[in-house]
DNA sequence: TCTGGGGTCCTGAGCCGG
DNA sequence: TCTGCCGGCTCAGGACCC
């Protein structure tokens, strides 16, 4: 996954490792760790018969997209996040799988282990990348930077069964472009004084947090390259895009990027979404989604701990137009309850009647639940949160379908306006 | 072709209190 | 008491990333 941009083939030969040599990894702490199509190969790894033939995973309703696709559905134009649909029509022979995410958070754990065991500068992105901090390793491993990076590729492989990537650069940027370049299995290295020629000759795309939009505008102005946006100066890329942006771009463009490698993630925001197989226009059966939203969203605060202060919702229309709406909270709320009742009020009272394609449900300003303790002694909804984590309890053990609110019970499609959520 | 689901960050407008 | 300014907060929307 990753974004990738493709440098001039010699220039890309210069930087590539090849036949256990690469480039001067002196003053190259940052490694860019990232999986092959990982949840294609996870797939293929479970059942070997697939090896040979074209692998899409991803969503096999009517409005899925591509998660993953190995090399050979590639072949064919299948990319990832392109409509299924699209993708069954470029590939009508390929093997199409739904995700069976438990498996890839498992085998993601296992990869990271790996990882930790080389140093604790572990950040991980997704299931499928991390950043490491080599630094502090090399002397204890005895190793450069370079050789880092081919133990974790073997490693990886010999107790996994799947390949990555790894780019070992300066920076936390400059190794996440190389590892996306050197794709599938390989590793590639930009020594810190060749930056600026392999940086210079990529298109602005390349760039973290240039996507469609900015390009565009980036487009306009005249400025194609990484080298255009380095020599623009600043006041006027501010003028362009913004000033943090710019800054941003600006700073990339030159080379630097001081951000470091953060091991420990705070959350700060949690919630659930759902698009619809066909566009709904009924208000009950809407707000019944946001019941079954507004629990997973609570269920997952509860799990980690967390409450959250701001509630919002969004709501896509047929014709993809997009509105969110949000109410900030007198306490922070792990409830269900409370995050359901919030919600259904922000659909009724500020959300105008239309065609649903998809509605969720998020909440945000998250803060630790024992912090937020103190503040709740006599808040309405101590009853829901202990009912509810008495449900959580039951649900761990026997299933997620053991417990639920009474008006998810009956969701049969064709009777859906028949139940209204009752919370109180 | 017809666009998922989980997030993060930024910007700008409006409101409020000091 | 009124006005203007400023900072902080809330809210909505857009863009981006994986």
């Amino acid at each position: 996954m990753g974004r990738s941009a493709n440098l001039p083939r010699g220039l890309r030969d210069r930087f590539l490792a090849r036949d256990g040599s690469w480039p001067d990894d002196t003053g190259c702490p940052m490694l860019h760790v990232d999986m092959d199509a990982f949840y294609a190969s996870v797939e293929i790894r479970e059942r070997p018969e697939l090896e040979s033939v074209p692998v899409v995973v991803g969503g096999v309703g009517g409005r899925g997209v591509v998660c993953s696709a190995n090399y050979l559905a590639r072949e064919y134009g299948v990319r990832s996040a392109m409509p299924t649909a699209h993708a069954r029509r470029l590939a009508p022979h390929a093997v199409y799988l739904p995700p069976q995410f438990p498996l890839y958070t498992e085998v993601s754990r296992a990869v990271m282990a790996i990882f930790r065991d080389v140093t604790p500068l572990v950040e991980p992105l997704s299931l499928d990348e991390a950043f490491l901090d080599v630094g502090g390793a090399l002397r204890r491993l005895g190793l450069t930077s370079g050789g880092v990076g081919q133990l974790i590729r073997q490693r990886v492989f010999e107790l996994q069964g799947v390949t990555c990537s790894v780019g070992v650069g300066p920076t936390k940027f400059l190794a996440k472009l190389a590892s996306g370049m050197c794709k599938p299995d390989g590793m590639m290295v930009v020594p810190r004084d060749a930056v600026l020629d392999f940086l210079h000759p990529l298109p602005v795309s390349a760039l973290w947090g240039v996507g469609a939009k900015t390009a565009e505008r980036l487009a306009h102005a005249g400025l194609e390259t990484v080298a255009d946006v380095a020599a623009t100066p600043l006041p006027r890329l501010r003028r362009m895009i913004g000033v943090a942006l710019a800054e941003h771009l600006f700073s990339l463009a030159q080379g630097h990027d001081d951000r470091k490698v953060v091991p420990e993630h705070r959350e700060k925001s949690i919630g659930a979404e759902e698009t619809f197989e066909v566009d709904h226009y009924d208000r009950s059966l809407l707000r019944r989604e946001l019941l079954r939203l507004a629990e997973r969203s609570a269920s997952s605060l509860r799990a980690k701990g967390l409450r959250g202060r701001t509630v919002s919702i969004k709501v896509r229309f047929s014709d993809f137009t997009t509105i969110t709406r949000s109410r900030t909270l007198r306490v922070p709320t792990d409830v269900t309850q409370e995050v359901y009742r919030t919600a259904a009020e922000l659909l009724d009272t500020q959300v105008p009647p239309g065609a649903v394609r998809l509605i969720g449900v998020r909440v945000e300003q998250l803060v630790g639940a024992e912090g937020s303790e103190q503040l709740l002694l006599d808040a309405p909804e101590r009853g829901w949160r202990e009912a509810e984590q008495a449900a959580d309890q039951a649900r761990s053990r026997f299933g997620s379908l053991a417990v639920r609110p009474a008006s998810l019970l009956a969701a049969a499609p064709d009777r859906s306006g028949e139940f209204e959520p009752k919370p109180e």
